[in-house]
DNA sequence: CTGATCCAAACTGTCGACAGTCGTCAATCG
DNA sequence: CGATTGACGACTGTCGACAGTTTGGATCAG
């Protein structure tokens, strides 16, 4: 008998409170609550027609991936990033892309390189669309496809938690209008650089990379968006 | 932790959830609770003479920080690691520590100087004693002031979460016998590193000093602590 | 004696309720 | 007229309870 292992997804048997999460992930990337909005549990579990227990450790855990801030005997609320706290998410981000794209670089091989291909091509396909939030997606997906390589479980997870807030800040601002040309051709020179196998100019280009991508959202911030976004940290 | 808004801690009102978590996360690290051990919430709970609730939600956030996993329907057990998920920490580790140390070259000046100074002083003042306990700290510590350093609030807190993990590792296994002048001698390579200025050297020493710490601890799991833990790793 | 089956105890997931706290707003006072 | 105080309402923190599930042992067939 198989007695140890394998929850068996046969039956999804899913709880409310990962339920509450996704629904709440949702809401929040989606923009449906604003940054800042207070989150009343009471509101929230007569909403979703259950009790509040759910709500609340659904939150403490959307807390832990950064979309919520809890204050002590007042809540939660939906996450509002600075433009500073924008800066650190990127930051952060580079030191795990380097890190991520060294490791890959290092076991570089053809099934890694159709992998990453197939990726880009996704990409390109949903970049001449409109669907903006699929752009979106499928540009994290590529990047979380070269964590996966990476072969380091605990560094996808480190991405994974990032990318809450990575999604988080793109959801502030109104995306950016590259053209599918742009976003294929700056794709391409990442899994060139994983190719030629030089860590230099790998760490360059992945640096480059998530560069343009903060200063297009810093500068989106910028542009108008941030007013009237009073961040919720106070005194 | 990685919270922010200090509101005036006159009288500090602590929930009963936060002080479940740090007497959860003492026991875990201390040993108190073995790895993989299923830890009931209604006895916790009665143990500690309150309800479920709080237990509850101390324990997502524990699970959260790698510190328990959550079986559905079954409860939450205190994590375990194997020795590919040690290695996977402490790769990740090297890639945060690596960007850490480059961000505080970067800004490198008396001030930063001093400060490290005195955490290696502090560090080396436990080193000579036996209290192991405490050496591990000021261990951490001075890891921990790099990334204060490094001025990136999102940065410390990715290694904040880490530490929790890195601290299981050392849980795990009895810890090393290293001499107060190689301790300090390891640290002090560090600084010179920053002080040089020069990014490469920066990050060999990063990779040298995590690996070293590394193998120390793969070494003793290995050596017949690693027997009887089946590692409860699911995901 | 081995292995499958069944049952009771223990436990988790979820709920509704109560008490204490915080924010708001109107009434009061200088 | 502006500042202060106090009460009201809304909400969080916490609790005890119930139902369905899992576990481990007792029971029974082979």
């Amino acid at each position: 008998m198989p007695s140890d292992a394998y929850p068996a997804p046969f039956v999804i048997q899913r709880n409310l409170v990962d339920q509450v999460v996704d629904y709440l992930t949702e809401s929040i990337l989606a923009a449906r609550f604003a940054p800042g909005e207070r989150l009343s549990e009471a509101g929230l579990a007569s909403e979703l027609g259950i009790s509040r227990a759910p709500v609340r450790e659904a939150a403490r855990l959307l807390e832990s991936r950064g979309l919520l801030v809890s204050r002590p005997r007042r809540g939660f609320f939906v996450r509002s990033l600075d433009v500073a706290e924008l800066n650190d998410v990127f930051d952060l981000r580079i030191g795990l892309e380097r890190h991520a794209f060294e490791r890959v670089m290092l076991r570089f091989d053809e099934d890694i390189e159709q992998s990453l291909k197939q990726q880009i091509e996704r990409l390109c396909d949903v970049a001449s669309g409109h669907d903006e939030s699929a752009k979106i997606e499928e540009d994290i997906a590529f990047h979380r496809r070269v964590f996966e390589l990476a072969g380091n479980p605990r560094l996808l997870r480190a991405f994974d938690d990032l990318s809450f807030e990575l999604r988080l800040c793109i959801t502030l601002i109104t995306r950016t209008h590259d053209t599918p040309e742009s976003i294929a051709a700056s794709h391409w020179r990442l899994l060139d650089a994983l190719r030629s196998g030089d860590p230099e100019r790998c760490r360059e280009e992945v640096d480059y990379h998530i560069g343009v991508a903060r200063d297009s959202v810093i500068e989106r911030l910028a542009d108008g968006h941030n007013s009237a976004n009073h961040p919720n940290n106070h005194q």
